[in-house]
DNA sequence: GTCTATAGGCGGATAGAC
DNA sequence: GTCTATCCGCCTATAGAC
C-alpha cells in the first residue's frame, strides 16, 4: 500500500516534469495533470500537499544529482582535463536519463517559493564554483589555456545545456557519438 | 502626440522584457507591469491591444534582428570560419545590448498564441538551417573539423546563449575580452 | 482513494466617467 | 489618456460524501 502510493506519486511527477517542460510551470494547471494521471484534481492532494511541492521535487532531485556526481568526480585520481570530460558526459547522461526533469530545472527554477529558490540558488553557485575550481586547477597545471574562467565555466554548461532541446529518444545519432562530438569542439576547437 | 504615443509604448515593452525575465511571461501580470509604469492596468490597454501582444513583439523583432544579420553575413567575402566569427560576435552584442528582450526571447517563446508561435518557430528553423549551411560549407572548404553538423551547430548557439543568463552591465570583463575567450573555446578548444 | 462541490483569489480585459 | 469599477474565467486548494 505504501508501495502503491509511491508508484502513483512517481507517476504523478512523471508526468507533471513532462507537461512543465512543455507549457511550464506557471502555464500548467493541476486540472491539465490530473487528466494525464486519469484522477480529478482534487485525488491528486491525496499524494502531494501542492502544485509547488512537484517543482520542488523536481529541480532538487536533479541539484542534488549533479552535486554528488560532481564530488565523485572529484575524488578520482585523474587529470583536471579527464575530469572535466568526465563531468560533460555526465551532463550529457543525466539529460537523456531525465530530459523532462532536467529542462525543467534549468527553465522553471524561478518560479520555486522563496525559500527554496534561494537554496536552490545556493546549490547551483556551489556547484558552480566546484566546477570553476577544476578549470582553474587544470589551467594552473598547464592543461588548459589561459581563457577566462567565469567564460570557460558557462560555455562548458551552456555546451551540454543544449541537448535538453534538441535530444529525442531514437534520434539517429548515438548517445556515446553525441558525447564525443561535444567534447571535440569544447577541447580541441572546432577549427582544423 | 504619436511621437509621445510611441515613447510610452517603447518604455511599456522595455520594462515588459525586464518582468518577463524576471519573473516570468505567466507569472507577470499586467498589474505588476503598470506598477512599474506608473499608470494603472487599464490604462495600458490605451497604448497595446493584449498581453500576448507584448511578448509577440519582443519575439519577433529579436528574431528578425537574427534573420537580418545573418543574411548579410552570408553576403560577405570571407572565408566560412570568418563568417562564423562573426556571427558569434554579433549574437553576443545583440545580447548585451538586448539582454531582457534576448532572455525572453529564449525562455517564454512557448507562451506565444497559436499563430505566431508557429510562425515563430518557422522562422528559428530557418535561421538554424542558415547557420548549418555555413558549417557545412566549412566543413566542405576543409576548414573544419568533421564534427556532426547539429551538434556544432547547437554547441554555437547555446554557448553564446548563456551570456544572457551571466552578463550584467558593469561586469569586469570587457565585451571584447567575453567574445574572444568564447571564440577561442569554440574555434581553438580549450585544451593545450 | 476518488469523487463532487465550492471557497477564495488573482488574472486579463472592457465599460464608461472625467 | 487615465482613472474606477467590474465582469468573468481559471486557478489552487479544501471540505466532506462515498
Amino acid at each position: 500500500m505504501s508501495t502503491k502510493k509511491s508508484k502513483k506519486l512517481d507517476l504523478i511527477l512523471e508526468e507533471a516534469a513532462k507537461l512543465f517542460r512543455q507549457k511550464g510551470f506557471a502555464g500548467t494547471s493541476m486540472r491539465d495533470l490530473a487528466e494525464r494521471i486519469g484522477i480529478d484534481a482534487a485525488s491528486m492532494y491525496h499524494y502531494i500537499s501542492s502544485k509547488d511541492e512537484l517543482l520542488r521535487t523536481i529541480c532538487f532531485n536533479i541539484s542534488n544529482t549533479y552535486i554528488s556526481q560532481l564530488a565523485e568526480i572529484e575524488q578520482t585520481e585523474a587529470t583536471y582535463a579527464e575530469k572535466l570530460k568526465a563531468l560533460v558526459r555526465l551532463h550529457i547522461r543525466i539529460m537523456i536519463a531525465k530530459s523532462a526533469e532536467v529542462s525543467v530545472t534549468n527553465n522553471d527554477w524561478k518560479y520555486l517559493a522563496e525559500d527554496s529558490l534561494s537554496r536552490f540558488k545556493e546549490q547551483r553557485k556551489k556547484y558552480e564554483r566546484g566546477v570553476a575550481a577544476l578549470l582553474e586547477k587544470g589551467v594552473a597545471a598547464g592543461e588548459f589555456q589561459a581563457v577566462n574562467t567565469s567564460v570557460a565555466l558557462f560555455t562548458i554548461l551552456s555546451a551540454v545545456r543544449w541537448v535538453e532541446l534538441w535530444w529525442r529518444p531514437g534520434r539517429e545519432i548515438s548517445t556515446e557519438e553525441l558525447e564525443n562530438s561535444i567534447i571535440t569542439i569544447l577541447f580541441k576547437g572546432l577549427e582544423k
